[in-house]
RNA sequence: AGGCACGUAGCUCAGCUGGUUAGAGCGCUUGCUUCACACGCAAGAGGUCCCCGGUUCGAAUCCGGGCGUGCCUACCA
């Protein structure tokens, strides 16, 4: 390649190239998979598919950048690289922000209307519109689609190497047909049941959900204390922070060995207000210290609750309805005892219809008026209610506290394999290891199997139908599944085999299961839909297990640990070898970023005020695992680095050029002066370096030795080498000098490459771009220590670091005498030892060139240093200014 | 309440399989327009390595106990 080629700019301009190369990677197809190629050479990304429901936040940007580092290295190694890329668009998140978005809301019992368009500029947007299922689930579609375009285009921005062509969505057909033959894959195996039971319900979105989408949240309460009648005579008393279950009440319990109620135990108590009889009983879940240390079961309260009513085999008395507020049971009917209905109806009735708020407010101003028993010798309400702050459970999602409500449900079976489980999570390598300990703990607390379902729309169906009865009743017991081939169907439009359309619903005929999937139900088989699992083996084969998930660890409990059972339930499998756990960014305070503190950045700012490539490096300086502060400077160094590369490259081109060389035919064995060998040496460690800390996901680490040794190269080593380098009379000399700085050059821009894609990229295509992998750096083969295996090592080890030393102390003599470092030098006189003499001697011709010292200027001292030091330096500046010598030999 | 991590220069972070005088970048101070780069270069100031014990010839590093921060989990009558 002859210097007219060549198109430099002046400067650097990273919107114009980035903007070019990104263009001119997609028409090449460079991030395109090859599946002929085999699972050895293959290296395969389970990448997170993000919720398009919601913007994209920084964070999405640091760990999806440090992905694509690790990606791009695996690309130099020669890998085939499986990189797709997903969007998360069902699930609640996203019906949530369709409805807000349109003012609509989805009214299921609402015919189709196929004439219906969404529109999220109505005047009357406020006004919430009902639309049919179908038609919701279209809005869903039609933004979601939306959403994922602006997401595209953010990740073309950043410079992800994926390849565009395996692109998902997890509402798709395809990941419909995974998640449901995952489904009857576990229907196969015994792993899911549907069962009516108490589950977490969240009374807003009238849907279960699941253990792992629960937070607690520190909120405002009240304890009351209230007092209980004892059948046979005597009282107690019971503090509780929600009075409204009163009526839910079906026993109290005190600690067996709790010696103040051990007397009660056999009996009954009743209920103020409601005189239902309720066992007073002993359990261990009852702690003496804790309130009065006797407590209710409610059904329900909490999970405890749940626990007790299970083994007492005691009926439910379920007073709150799926809309949260209270239901009017009639008492004097079992399971409602009462010994006193009328009272209780009455009662009951006043709650009836309330909100749980509502309830409890309006109970406790009847406990305070009502006397808790028929004689009236007992207070019901002690004392008023004492304020406190506790935790209580909420979909994190959600706005209100969730309840504990029967309802039918498909569940996983989770509790029956924890140790299973727990000996997969150990095959996988977590990076950091220390992230293997949240997903133990998650697994050994886990107190419930995975509700599966949820009573929503925008989701995948069930592919599950029930009998109906001559009754008009579902037969639950026996669910009618489609047919793999079948697969995707929904059931509430597909009719199962051996039924006609016109039975849906209907005596004899059937009905569709009207629940779609939690979202992490697809989610957690974003191996299989990549792979295409049980569509095609032999793809499936060459990319399963996976080489790496990159996820963040606040989804250790939800996504990775979904995924690892599922791979279990269908294969026996870990569904990748390595999870690359990402840190969060947090602000100056080290508070989590998020929106409702108003502290976010958003990702389109971040790219518009800065470059990808400097996005990047600050990404790509954060090690995984730990949570970094979001500090603007990184990105100010990141864009100095690729300025410092693209002037470095220019200088070196500039040599190759004027002295008519090929770049692409460096002379390796031209190598010999001994700095030159030198910096060939430390290079080989960098490289090692790099290798190994890339190989071990540590990027960061990586960067950041080749990034010291990158500007020591441009501060040092280009200024020792210079005066050679421009010699016209030192052949030898300059041949050794063009040939290192074509070489360090070029494993520079190799090294980098992975972190800043796009600055490489543009050097690359002026000096090494050739034929075949070589038409772009990304391609092109990762620097090794081979290349140089020829190039002899340094006789003397100390080379580098005494021309440093020496070359060091005359700039500081410069700088101390606030002369320019061009100024001329009379004399040098250096003492040291002999040892330090020798490390010196082949390497002084460039240091006093470099440092332009007269002829004959220099003098050795044989002599002690100072601790630490190889010599003294005294030195002697010029009276006046003297132009430099441009050739110095 | 338990677990996991973190606490090093004004700031952001390395170092932590124990070993001369604890590092980098930014920021700050002072110089230098130099033939790749002033988005540069050189030099400089700046640290009780959170605290208290212990092990050791020697501790930022290992052990014990605190304190502080973040996250996860549990309890939450």
């Amino acid at each position: 390649m002859g210097s007219a080629s060549r198109a430099i700019p002046l400067k650097y301009s990273a919107a114009e190239a980035e903007a070019k190369w990104r263009a001119v990677w997609d028409e090449n197809g460079l991030h395109r998979w090859d599946p002929k190629i085999d699972r050895a050479h293959t290296f395969v990304v389970d990448t997170p598919p993000p919720t398009v429901s919601g913007s994209l936040h920084v964070g999405h940007v640091f760990s999806y950048t440090q992905t694509d580092v690790v990606v791009r290295y695996q690309r130099m190694l020669g890998k085939n690289i499986f990189y797709p890329i997903g969007w998360d668009d069902n699930g609640l998140p996203t019906e949530r922000r369709v409805q807000n978005y349109f003012g609509i809301r989805c009214a299921p019992h609402l015919p189709y209307d196929p004439n219906w368009k969404p529109s999220s500029d109505r005047q009357d947007k406020d006004k919430v519109v009902e639309i049919s299922r179908r038609n919701f689930i279209e809005a869903c579609a039609i933004l979601t689609a939306e959403d994922e375009k602006a997401f595209e285009k953010l990740w073309r921005t950043v410079g992800l190497s994926v390849d565009w062509s395996l692109q998902y969505a997890t509402i798709d057909k395809h990941c419909q047909r995974i998640s449901q033959l995952s489904f009857l894959d576990l229907v196969a195996k015994g792993e899911v049941y549907n069962t009516v039971a108490p589950t977490m319900w969240d009374v807003d979105f009238r849907s279960a959900i699941s253990q792992a989408e629960v937070e607690d949240r520190e909120i405002g309460g009240h304890f009351h204390d209230i007092s209980f009648e004892v059948e046979g005579g005597g009282d107690f008393t019971i503090a509780t922070t929600r009075p409204e279950l009163l009526p839910a009440c079906i026993a109290v319990v005190a600690h067996p060995d709790d010696a103040r109620y051990q007397k009660f135990f056999g009996k009954r108590a009743y209920t103020p207000l409601f005189e239902a009889p309720v066992p007073i009983v002993a359990a261990e879940h009852a702690d003496p210290e804790k309130g009065s240390g006797i407590l209710m079961v409610c059904t329900f309260g909490d999970i405890m609750d749940v626990q007790w009513w299970r083994k007492s085999g005691l009926p439910a008395r379920q007073v709150i309805g799926l809309d949260g507020r209270i239901v009017a049971p009639v008492f004097g009917n079992a399971p409602f005892d009462s010994r006193n209905p009328a009272r209780a109806n009455s009662n009951m009735q006043l709650l009836a219809g309330l909100t749980v708020k509502q309830a409890q407010k309006k109970i406790v101003e009847l406990l305070a008026h009502e006397n808790s028993s028929a004689d009236g010798k007992h207070k019901a309400l002690l004392a008023d209610p004492k304020p406190i702050m506790h935790p209580v459970k909420f979909y994190e999602k959600g706005d209100r506290p969730l309840e504990f409500i029967p309802t039918r449900q498909w569940f996983q079976k989770i509790l029956d394999h924890k140790e299973a489980l727990l000996a997969q999570g150990r095959k996988v390598e977590w990076h950091p290891a220390f992230m293997q300990t949240r997903y133990e703990h998650w697994v050994q607390g886990l107190n419930q199997d995975w509700c599966l379902s949820r009573q929503r729309y925008f989701g995948v169906p069930f592919p599950v139908w029930y009998p109906i009865d001559k009754s008009g009743a579902p037969d639950y017991g026996h669910p009618l599944y489609a047919d793999k081939a079948q697969l995707p169907i929904d059931p509430l439009t597909d009719c199962p085999t051996g039924y006609s359309t016109e039975q849906r619903d209907k005596p004899g005929g059937f009905t569709g299961d009207p629940d779609v999937m939690d979202t992490w139900a697809t989610s957690c088989v974003t191996p299989q839909i990549a792979s295409h699992w049980q569509l095609d083996p032999a793809r499936h084969h060459g990319l399963f297990p996976m080489d790496v998930r990159p996820q963040a660890h606040d989804i250790i409990r939800t996504w990775a640990f979904y995924t690892i059972v599922r791979a279990w339930n269908h294969e026996g499998q870990i569904p990748w070898k390595n999870a690359l756990i990402s840190g969060f960014i947090v602000d100056k305070d080290r508070k989590k970023m998020s929106k409702s503190k108003g502290n976010v950045t958003t990702p389109e700012g971040l790219l518009t005020e800065h470059s990808a490539d400097a996005v990047r490096y600050w990404a790509s300086r954060a090690r995984l695992g730990v949570d970094t502060a979001f500090d603007k400077k990184l990105f100010e160094i990141g864009n100095k680095l690729c300025t410092k590369l693209f002037n470095a490259a220019k200088f070196v081109v500039g040599h190759f050029d004027r002295t008519n060389l090929d770049l692409n035919k460096l002379d390796l064995a031209a190598i010999c002066e001994p700095l030159d060998l030198a910096l060939v040496e430390k290079l080989r460690t960098v490289i090692s370096e790099a290798t190994r800390n890339f190989d071990r996901f540590d990027y960061a680490v990586a960067l950041q030795g080749t990034e010291d040794a990158f500007w020591n190269f441009c501060d040092h080593y280009l200024e020792l080498i210079k005066v050679r380098a421009y010699s016209e009379s030192d052949s030898t000399g300059r041949a050794s000098a063009l040939a290192t700085l074509g070489w360090s050059i070029r494993t520079f821009i190799k090294l980098f490459a992975p972190v800043v894609p796009f600055v490489t990229e543009e050097i690359w295509s002026w000096t090494f771009a050739g034929e075949g992998r070589d038409c772009s750096v990304h391609t092109s083969s990762w620097p090794t220590i081979e290349e140089v295996e020829n190039v002899e090592r340094p006789a003397n080890a100390k080379a580098f670091d005494a021309a440093l030393e020496l070359t060091g102390k005359i700039r500081g003599a410069k700088t101390a005498a606030q002369k320019s470092l061009r100024w001329e030098v009379k004399s040098v006189t250096a003492t040291g030892s002999s040892e330090a003499e020798e490390a010196l001697r082949t390497v002084l011709a460039d240091v006093l060139s470099a440092g332009n010292v007269v002829q004959g200027g220099f003098k050795f001292v044989r002599g002690e240093a100072e601790p630490g030091q190889m010599f003294n330096v005294s030195v002697i500046l010029a009276e006046q200014w003297v132009a430099p010598a441009r050739d110095a030999s």
